[in-house]
Parts: structure tokens; C-alpha cells; sequence
DNA sequence: TGCCAGGCCCTCTTTAGGGCCTT
């Protein structure tokens, strides 16, 4: 795969249109099937962190209170990143944050994502769910530090990649699994994607 | 006043409803 950005935030809630701001973002680098450079860092915007919420993430706001300030994190975060292709584990969630937390900061730049889960339920349809903990236990994946935090989340979504990536290869002989290929599997339906992969290369 | 995400995907489906996923 040409190289790749695999992001994860952190956050106050589930939708920056409710008000939610990011926490926490970790973004790795993938590149020839190796994890090559990495980016985290708390970011302070704020906002609240409710009790819930730092018992899910371990993220208080004690802990962001001497934290970056968000903008501040956007911009290295978005010079880190460039123009390269991103892929996030259910990428809905984070295109919405990436895009809002860029908007606060007043960064136009525009990222193309793909999903890790949508491609992950048609890979791997027997994974008794398609959680991230669950297909990092189904896919015998390492796990890396604490799930809900932004970089560990962001390393173990790339190991996923690449074993998505190694499975797509092995079954279907594919010499190369490129971004755009996996945004074509999340947006075909589950039952035209043997005859998508069976077309590659 | 009370409520508040949203896109994907399955099915007891398409004039709809509800579970899955992310925090």
C-alpha cells in the first residue's frame, strides 16, 4: 500500500454537533507494511469532560488542563499528516472531529479517509463483532497499551490495516492493496466484493 | 417541555425499524 495515515481521536462525545471536542489524537504512519513515524498528543480546547467519559478514556480534565491547546495541535497534527490518504476504525466518527477541530483552527485542508470497520466486516464477516477489541482478539493482533487511547487505538487500527491488507492478498492473489481499493470495498455491497477483489490485479 | 449523532446494514424490508460502531 502507498503510504497511508491511521488517526484516532479522543473525545468529550459523539458528535462535534452536540458540542463534542477532541481530547487526544494519535496518528501513525504506514508505509511498505511497517508503522514508520507517530503523532500524539492531548489537546485542550475547553471543554468539559464528564465522569463518563474519563472513565471510558482515562483522559481527565486535570490532565488536559496543561495540555496544548487544540489549535495549536491541529496545526502540527494537519503539517504531520499533509495530503496523505487517512483510514480511522468506524471513519465517520473521525472525519466529523478532523474536519471540525481543522474548521476551529481555521486550516483548510481536506483528507480523503477510509474505513477500517466497513472494510473489516466484509474481510473478516466471522468476527463475533467488529469492534476494534474484538478483531484485534479475532485477528490475534498485538495489543498495544490501553484501549481508548488515541495511540494505542491508532497502532492497533494499523496492525488491522495490515493484516486486512495480508488477508486481501492472500486469498485473492492482489499484488496491491491501495487506498482507493479499500474505499471501493467499503462502498461496494458485502455481496459484489469477491467479484471486486477477484477483478484486482 | 423534552429531546438531541449519523452512516451502514440486516430483515419479520424499500410507504421501516433497529442494531452496530465510534467517544
Amino acid at each position: 500500500m502507498e503510504q497511508v495515515a491511521i488517526i484516532d481521536f479522543e473525545t468529550t462525545g459523539l458528535s462535534p454537533n452536540q458540542g463534542a471536542r477532541a481530547t487526544e489524537i494519535g496518528v501513525v504512519i504506514l508505509s511498505s507494511g511497517k508503522i514508520v513515524d507517530r503523532f500524539q498528543s492531548l489537546m485542550n480546547s475547553g471543554a468539559y469532560v464528564a465522569a463518563e467519559i474519563t472513565a471510558l478514556t482515562g483522559i481527565s480534565n486535570q490532565m488536559l488542563r496543561n495540555a496544548p491547546s487544540a489549535d495549536k495541535v491541529m496545526r502540527e497534527v494537519s503539517k504531520f499528516v499533509g495530503n496523505t490518504p487517512l483510514i480511522a476504525h468506524n471513519a465517520s466518527f473521525d472525519e466529523k472531529f478532523w474536519n471540525a477541530e481543522l474548521l476551529e483552527a481555521n486550516i483548510r485542508q481536506k483528507n480523503v479517509f477510509a474505513c477500517s470497520m466497513l472494510v473489516a466486516r466484509r474481510i473478516f464477516p466471522n468476527s463475533p463483532t467488529h469492534k476494534l477489541a474484538d478483531l484485534v482478539r479475532f485477528a490475534k493482533l498485538p495489543q498495544v497499551g490501553n484501549f481508548h487511547r488515541a495511540m494505542a487505538d491508532a497502532e492497533m487500527t494499523a496492525h488491522l490495516v495490515l493484516k486486512i491488507e495480508e488477508t486481501i492478498c492472500k486469498t485473492y492473489a492482489t499484488k496491491v492493496v491501495t487506498h482507493q481499493l479499500l474505499r471501493n470495498i467499503q462502498t461496494t455491497t458485502k455481496a459484489n466484493v469477491h467479484r471486486l477483489l477477484e477483478e484486482q490485479d
